[in-house]
DNA sequence: ACATCTATATCGCCC
DNA sequence: GGGCGATGTAGATGT
């Protein structure tokens, strides 16, 4: 990482490191005492206070306050930014946009601390339990779905898709199974109802096809119910204590369990 | 501001520094690179990258990537937070709390500068338009009151106080008008009952008095109603655009308009 | 269809 | 009733 601190800096070199850190796209924290003023959808104004004023290499503009999760202020990276000395006043600094038409404008009086450099972040984010991940625990715990679920085949084939899971109810009916991470809509549905009908046409027996989301639009729920399939909330939380569990014994305290999972 | 800066920092001196940060409540900006691990209503994972991490003086965590205008991770302030070396692998971090149960965790393996001290910033954050700025914008524009309204005087004073417009309806009633940024409650009531009362004592004509304000409590609404004053909703938003489009002619580019807006 | 982005308002919950 | 946190999603928008 490719960085400089800058301690102090009179406002005329605070001016220089900051367009050069624009010109270049680099991240600069801005650590000052500032006005905010916003215009656009809403409108606020904010008083003179240190704060923390964050300018990503994507343009994205931040200002944080001392206390509070949230911003005080953003704009999103759609902005262009702008900078320049307001003699006897400070250093004005000026991000907007146009759609929606938007304004964030900070006046410097004082600026602290300047940090200007590329950072180098490219790893993946990943959200835990992948629509593959629940399936696989299901898969494992057939109970989850209903007693006496008999689980054949995950991914199965059915005309040009692969519904997530195949099985055999108690009494013997074949079962698809359509699983979703997220909300389940009416297009979960309709390719639920596809697998279904495709299925049905080759099989005798009756065939049930089931939804597993860990909620319903109401479109959904009425299609489901006219496309007489099922549907079945999932508990994500659940999901994935018990996939934990499965791996490793339970731990007394959260704290206990975090230094354990720190020596994975 | 009362501050320090570490750079490159050993993993020993980070340590110290930011357990003697948390111990004292100060705001904590560390740079460095890490991973992090989050769970609870959901779950994430993300590998290794350089990123600011930002402990509020309030406890709020707050991780950021050197893009985008969201944070990848975070913890409101209702966390714990705890910090410690793990040898050979670099320094923990783990941000928890309860309800819900939640966790965040961050390894560094590096730490570039530590930023440690406190932050004033005792400023009101206002949103909207103020009073007077609403005040205002209603004088110039006598229909959003009521179609055929004369304003006549803003702020007239009526006893002890003064009544934000003052005015005549379409059939020459005077009318009293106060206006509140925020939602109108009974002391808003009482406050317009007085000045209506104090006015009435000393004219003939009938006299009307109605509150403005974005929204009524049930106890103003039924106060009104007994006081036989009358209340109408305004639309801050509006008002807002409003007022932006009567100040002046649109600027052919938002940083015209932002320079004029500059040099008032 | 898909992914990507954004929320500056509202709601609900806790105090 | 007020203040703060959630929306660690839902919807909207662009490709």
């Amino acid at each position: 990482m490719a960085y400089r601190i800058l301690e102090n800096p009179d406002l005329e070199s605070a001016l220089k490191t900051i367009k050069e850190g624009l010109m270049r796209n680099h991240l600069l924290i801005i650590i000052g005492e500032c006005y905010i003023d916003y215009e656009g959808r809403s409108a606020s104004k904010l008083g003179l206070g240190e704060r923390i004023v964050i300018i990503k290499q994507d343009g994205a503009v931040l200002v944080h306050r001392p206390k509070g999760y949230s911003p005080v202020n953003w704009q999103p990276s759609t902005t262009t930014i702008e900078v320049w000395l307001r003699s006897g006043e400070g250093l004005s600094l000026l991000a907007a946009r146009n759609r929606p038409c938007e304004y964030l404008r900070i006046l410097f009086t004082k600026i602290f601390t300047i940090i200007e450099g590329v950072f180098h972040d490219s790893a993946e984010f990943v959200m835990y339990l992948s629509e593959s991940e629940i399936r696989d625990i299901i898969f494992e715990n057939p109970d989850l779905l209903e007693p006496g679920f008999k689980m054949l085949e995950k991914e199965k084939r059915i005309g040009q898709g692969a519904v997530d899971i195949y099985g055999l109810d108690s009494n013997n009916n074949h079962v698809l199974v359509e699983i979703k991470r997220v909300m389940g809509d009416r297009e979960a549905v309709l390719q639920l109802y596809n697998y279904v009908e495709n299925y049905r046409s080759g099989v005798e027996n009756n065939v049930r096809g089931i939804l597993l989301a860990p909620s319903f639009t109401p479109g959904a729920l009425e299609l489901l119910a006219k496309l007489k399939l099922e549907f079945k909330e999932i508990d994500l939380r659940k999901l994935r204590l018990l996939s934990q569990s499965s791996k490793k014994k339970p731990n007394s305290t959260l704290f206990e369990y975090m230094n354990e999972k720190g020596r994975d």
